[in-house]
DNA sequence: AGCACGCCGACT
DNA sequence: GTCGGCGTGCTC
């Protein structure tokens, strides 16, 4: 009898392969552990187990695993369940899914390592001269790796020279998986069992009796373990007791301590201080709406505009859920990493240990020790706050899902498979779970408000801010008259720096919004009207004048500022344009005794360097703060009386049918940062067209108005929510190939699809990093099966690939793209 | 996807 | 001649 196990291999490939087992491990291995197997002619991949069964394949022979990682299943039923949703909406593999959703620990490759062979008996002599440097280097060290070898050799094709190696018997290879999780150890100390009694500290102390340091150490020792006699963590013991280390070194020499080393969370909170949270009238209406609404809807949105107190509401219901069922997990997913400092602060206030943290800036242990707190369904992983990464932990007993900002773009992923919308995916996750989910936005997605128009989902409004606080007044000012009265400084109007001063002799901060980072995007030779232009890209290059230097802000090739043009050679350069580095700059001229920061992609590289902007804002050391739509996440400044937006016009003017929603979202965000203490704000939106309807409906926070004029655009124009969309992107280095290839692909889709096909598109910017792109649209109308429509998409993308010529060109399709 | 193999032009 | 570029086929 044979017995067969049907695995998922972590790569983008579409079927699932079939490895051979024995009887043994045939019965120990469960589907959801994970197996080593050999793939190819030389890697070793960590493949999932989905499927046992019996079926010999008949086309190939079965290789064997080779190894079983787990004892119990670390991925379960419902896991699968949404990856195979994913791939199916989201047309890519399962291999993709599962290479996303596990922790980088738990999925170790192969590395190949080439090893002396001890047995090789010559000293080399019959060896050519690349083979002989690879004998010597393995002289002093007997292992190399294979970028080593590489290194050595200085060339790319070294199998030849390992083979030829392998063949004199001169080496062996080896491939090795590395096993990369290390529990963190601390060192502990407890005392020695002849003092663990009754009397300890009588006993003790006439141990130490003439030494003062040590009876110190050891009064905060027993104090500390009270009656418990758990060991006690070094570190914390040193500074309760406020004596050296060398002091507990010589407790242990004297036979008192004995030390040990626990394993040890990277990642710990507080204990809740038993907070409590008092709803406002208004805020309690909410909650009650939503426990109505959950009575018979799976999903509520929530809209409430800003500061409005939803976070409030978010915690009460977490704590109504969390003691309704006294092993439930909840899920709260915010956009992006920087959101989560300042919302686990005060999510522990009230939940102390039982919050755990997840989103991709973690380190690979902190990630699987939270994977597996998940997944033992831990105390201390009941709620877990997350980026949509966190969609894929391993819920056991999964409640309730909250989903902040639901509106934010963060929340799709673009630039590789699976290209997932977290929201969507935290919906499809709930109702596997048969959770609620609790969408929340003060400018929500109109998918998102449509659903809940069409009574899809429940809709609950608060429409007062917390604290009887009022929305912040929305002033705009001409730009165009502004400049021609020549009231401006720079890029500010003299309102905005009037006003800004009045703030700040109030003792108010200020926030600067400039959705342009760099200094001024476009140089441009005034003789003869050269821009300089990134040699990989069809952009334009951006002055980033603190570095002297030009950027391209789309694959980071960077040039040193010319001093004169590079066609010309006149020294006459000038920028056009602005962003928030000029901004910066300006304003530390028009105010040079304030303290001004910014916050953009270029000052927030670093894994904290975010969080310290913020807290350096929020402790009041930082007057004005400049910055892109960053700024425009839920920060809660208690402080800031002004907003001034520069340039409300370039965010109106993007070819793209989300760029007025988007403008409308990002500024009434963004204005929402004013006004949240006591005193009422002021949002000053300078702009070249005051009457547009977005700035209108801005100034009015006419969501409502906004919804139905967009709605009316996105039915006439058939776009989402009343069509959904799939963009297929086609790039490769040969502009003509590219052409023929996706005129081709565009013939096929069109006339087989029988729905709308839009391309194939040249985009504005048609070249990145030397690859040419064109794009195609694809308008699934509702009318029609969405996941037969793909399936069908997916068939002419595969006779796409078996046309010779095309093969080389890459396709990506985006569902639902944003 | 990622990798090895094999064919081709460009140089030491 | 050798090296690296790139198209092609394959992975249980």
């Amino acid at each position: 009898m044979y017995y067969f196990v049907e695995v998922i291999v972590p790569l983008g490939l579409a079927p699932t392969f079939t490895y051979q087992v024995s009887l043994s491990e045939f019965e120990f291995i469960q589907e959801g552990m994970r197996v080593a197997v050999p793939f190819g002619k030389t890697k070793v991949y960590t493949a999932l187990v989905i499927e046992k069964h019996q079926r010999n394949p008949e086309l190939y022979q079965a290789k064997e695993i080779m190894e079983i990682l787990d004892v119990a299943p670390i991925v379960d039923p419902k896991q699968i369940e949404l990856w195979r949703w994913i791939c199916e909406y989201y047309m890519c593999t399962l291999g993709e899914v599962y290479k996303t959703s596990m922790p980088s620990n738990l999925l170790l490759e192969s590395e190949t390592l080439i090893q002396f062979n001890q047995k090789y008996a010559l000293q080399g002599q019959d060896l050519t001269d690349s083979e002989f440097l690879i004998f010597q280097a393995l002289q002093s060290q007997s292992v190399l790796k294979l970028q080593e070898v590489i290194d050595i050799l200085n060339k790319k094709k070294v199998f030849p020279v390992i083979y030829s190696l392998m063949e004199k018997g001169v080496v062996f290879l080896q491939e090795e998986m590395i096993d990369k999780y290390k529990p963190k150890l601390q060192r502990y100390v407890n005392l020695e069992d002849v003092f663990q009694k009754e009397n300890k500290l009588t006993y003790l102390l006439d141990v130490v009796k003439n030494s003062p340091k040590q009876k110190q150490l050891l009064l905060a020792f027993v104090q500390m373990q009270g009656n418990s006699n758990e060991p006690i963590l070094v570190k914390t013991l040193l500074s309760k007791s406020q004596v050296s280390s060398s002091i507990v070194k010589s407790l242990i020499d004297k036979g008192v301590f004995h030390e040990l080393y626990l394993s040890q969370d990277r990642v710990s909170f507080q204990d809740a201080t038993h907070a409590k949270v008092n709803l406002t009238q208004a805020q309690n209406k909410a909650l009650q709406q939503i426990d109505d609404f959950f009575q018979t809807k799976a999903t509520v949105l929530l809209y409430g505009v800003t500061a409005s107190g939803k976070t409030e509401v978010y915690i009460k219901l977490i704590e109504e859920y969390l003691s309704k069922n006294n092993s439930g997990q909840i899920l709260f997913l915010v956009p992006d990493i920087g959101l989560t400092t300042q919302l686990v602060q005060r999510l522990v206030q009230y939940f102390g240990n039982q919050v755990a943290v997840y989103h991709s800036k973690y380190s690979p242990n902190e990630r699987l020790e939270v994977y597996n707190q998940v997944l033992n369904a831990s105390e201390k992983a009941r709620v877990i706050i997350g980026t949509r990464l966190a969609v894929f932990l391993p819920f056991q007993n999964l409640q309730l899902v909250l989903v902040d900002e639901e509106q934010d773009g963060s929340y799709k992923q673009h630039e590789r498979a699976p290209r997932y919308n977290g929201r969507d995916c935290a919906i499809v996750l709930a109702s596997l779970h048969k959770a609620k989910t609790l969408l929340g936005s003060a400018t929500p997605s109109l998918e998102s408000y449509y659903n809940a128009d069409q009574g899809k989902y429940g809709l609950v409004t608060l429409d007062k801010r917390y604290n009887n606080s009022v929305l912040p007044e929305i002033v705009l000012i001409d730009l165009k008259q502004s400049y021609k009265r020549r009231q401006m400084v720079g890029h500010f109007s003299n309102y905005l720096i009037q006003q800004i001063n009045l703030a700040l002799s109030e003792g108010y901060q200020v926030i600067i919004y400039q959705n342009r980072r760099g200094f001024s995007p476009v140089v441009e030779c005034m003789t003869c009207g050269n821009v300089p232009g990134c040699s990989h890209c069809d952009v334009s290059l951006t002055y980033h004048k603190y570095r002297q230097e030009l950027r391209c802000h789309y694959c980071g090739f960077t040039t040193p500022m010319p001093k004169q043009c590079v066609k010309c050679h006149s020294v006459d350069l000038n920028s056009k344009g602005f962003g928030t580095e000029q901004v910066q700059q300006e304003l530390n001229e028009i105010f040079p005794d304030k303290r001004i920061a910014r916050m953009d992609q270029d000052t927030t590289r670093g894994k904290y360097s975010f969080e310290r902007i913020i807290e350096s804002f929020q402790s009041k050391e930082i007057d004005i703060l400049v910055g892109t739509q960053m700024l425009a996440k839920g920060f809660d400044f208690t402080n800031v009386s002004l907003v001034g937006i520069l340039n409300a016009d370039n965010s109106l003017y993007h070819p793209d049918f989300r760029a007025y929603e988007r403008a409308f979202q990002t500024m009434v965000q963004i204005s929402g940062r004013a006004g949240r203490g006591h005193k009422k704000g002021q949002v000053v939106i300078q702009t070249y067209n005051p009457e547009h309807n977005i700035i209108q409906q801005v100034t009015n926070y006419d969501y409502k108005g906004m919804y139905k004029e967009q709605m009316f655009d996105r039915y006439n124009f058939k776009y989402p929510p009343f069509y959904r969309l799939v963009r297929i992107t086609l790039k490769h280095r040969d502009f003509d190939k590219l052409k023929q290839a996706s005129l081709w692909m565009y013939n096929t889709l069109s006339k087989e699809l029988g729905i709308p096909v839009l391309g194939p598109e040249e985009p504005s910017i048609n070249r990145i990093r030397n690859e040419y792109i064109r794009v195609i649209l694809i308008k699934i109308p509702q009318n029609k099966p969405l996941n037969a429509t793909k399936k069908h998409i997916g068939k002419i993308l595969k006779s796409f690939e078996a046309i010779g010529p095309y093969r080389a060109v890459k396709v990506v399709s985006n569902v639902d793209f944003y």
